[in-house]
DNA sequence: AATGAATGAGCATTCATTCAT
DNA sequence: TATGAATGAATGCTCATTCAT
């Protein structure tokens, strides 16, 4: 592939991403056909197999484009905050509410990890996503501001949080994409024991 | 089906399951054809009919039987522990072991949200795991352990640490899963803010 | 088979055949599975193969003693009638009669005519019935009671006559039986010209 | 299905319903598997599925296909006759003809009644033909040419003496379509009696 | 006589992909 | 670029029949 399109070429080949995302983030990977897809787009077989050389390269494309998106977004995010934490901070409520705007993209991250053959595409975006989480980390423990940790640890267990929180009680139960963010960067930053415990605690070392 | 069955057939079904479960988890759910499971076990395909109604039904039953081998699991763990933290972690090291030990059957679950089909059943296990916790959680805000949030909220976000860094920590990159668990208790506990950040945090308040 | 039963073994056969034909005329031959029977029955599979060699076997018995049954229903109602056209009269009754008392039979009739292996058994009943029926109409012939044409083809006729009407009559329409054989002798012995038109008719001649 | 087809598609489309409705003809409905009917095309299996839904489908578009065209011949048969019996014995002449020029048709109408999933199909045929027999029944009586009876009765009545005289002894006796047809209309106008017993009887009234 | 278990060929249907036009 | 048509391997499932106990 990677043919070169025309204006309206280009225009195409979106709208089977487009079509065929939605109808994978509703029915599933297998159970959507290409005869859906170019159904619903009220095409030919044949124009589908011109822009995409199979149905899993299609999906790969989707995935890609949608992490490439996502990872923007945390990225601008970021971009004017000096504290570490905040930028941690930032990014968290840029990926809930990212992950809460495009729901069928996160539908297919979902879907995408639970098959061998996209789990690596995931797998190096979640790693990629860690990679830019980790300087602020080390960043912040080297001001003294995050625990000495093993920050890889640190930055999946963020990931986890966010992941869980958003999909459950955003996508789940509609809350509020904001109110989630704030729990998701409370729950990051501060853990779950109260100050009264943590000052207890501190007393015993 | 429920059908009565001897102590062979109780046998076979067994077999059939845990065949069933390990190519699920290997190859994936569609992948895995009922053929390779009976050739596997080296019946004829009758047989498997003969103990389940379908495919489907066998994913169903593995994966309840499993979730219910994991709660037994947790509640053993918890069962001495009179302190609502010491509870939770327990619930903590104990939900990593299991899945480090059915490493399998993590992915099952794995599989399992992803598919239309038997998502309810990931979800009822989630909730039941959720509910499990809750009345830590609330034992521990009553006692000022715990800080004043939205409970079920904490609940999700420890299942977001621990699914999250046992997946990628213990089954991908092999760390013990001891080690794993005391990164995801600290974690749950504490946050990643350092003691002095939070002082200094204190001050403010 | 023709194996020599107990008085118990015949009273199971006797069970598994009234079963099977119920649910044969229900569902249809194909539909009916041997487990279906035995299930409703409430026994093993052995036990249908101890009495039947095969379902073809068990479906064809079930018909000949189908057949035998109505035979001689209809042999006891003509038995006394010395006058041809009543002697006929008299087996169409009776057959109405029967078939309405015994629908799943006559069911059961219309779904062996439609099946290559046991139409040969429907046909042998029915040139069997057309056998019966001759001596009558030859014996009206002769005494110039009935017109003289082929009587084998009057015989067909009025079979068909009578199976139709009792068919869509009286088990889809759900009328009396007995106006249903009061329309069917008439049919047959008249035809639909009035009697005027036969008048004029035979002045032609 | 209602796909748009091309000329050579429709040409297939023809060709495999052709071919499977001998097929059924001669081996019945489920034994003729789909895999016989596209082998004998010389397709392969998808083929199918482009054309037909369904086994069931095609089975159900054959029938269909097959009463339109049987009734379009009773239509055409009747057009010129003013005459109300005369348009009832031209439609027993065109259907016994046509059921004999179609007899592979005529043994699937047999098999469709016997098969749950298609006895509808047939009996809307069969009504259609009993309102179609109707005005000329009612038109018969009131211009006092038929005995008055019900109509309804009459019409199927009718039917079931072409049915089984066409079956019995055109096809399986291979005797002459017009000589059975003859046969059907004398036995149909004037049922069995004999002038001479009609006369007596009519000394009676 | 009876049971639960097992057999395995057979079937309808799906679907990614390719091809001829 | 685009279409309708075609491919054919693969799949889940059924069921009459047999077997070991």
């Amino acid at each position: 592939m990677a043919r070169r399109l025309t204006a309206r070429g280009e225009r195409r080949r979106r709208q089977l991403m487009e079509v065929a995302a939605e109808r994978f983030a509703v029915a599933g990977y297998h159970p959507t056909s290409i005869a859906d897809i170019v159904d619903a787009v009220g095409v030919g077989k044949g124009v589908f197999y011109w822009y995409f050389a199979s149905k899993e390269e299609l999906f790969e494309q989707i995935l890609v484009e949608a992490q490439r998106d996502l990872r923007r977004t945390q990225r601008a995010a970021i971009a004017d905050e000096p504290d570490p934490l905040r930028r941690i901070e930032a990014g968290v409520r840029a990926s809930v509410a990212w992950l809460d705007e495009h729901r069928h993209l996160f539908t297919l991250f979902e879907l995408a990890r639970a098959d061998e053959r996209f789990a690596p595409v995931i797998r190096r975006g979640e790693e990629q996503a860690v990679a830019d989480t980790l300087p602020h980390v080390v960043a912040g423990m080297d001001a003294d501001l995050i625990r000495r940790e093993d920050p890889v640890v640190v930055a999946y267990a963020i990931l986890g949080v966010v992941d869980r929180l958003t999909r459950v009680l955003v996508l789940e139960e509609d809350r509020p994409a904001e109110a989630v963010a704030d729990a998701a960067v409370a729950f990051c930053l501060q853990g779950l024991v109260s100050p009264a415990a943590a000052r207890a605690r501190l007393a015993f070392r």
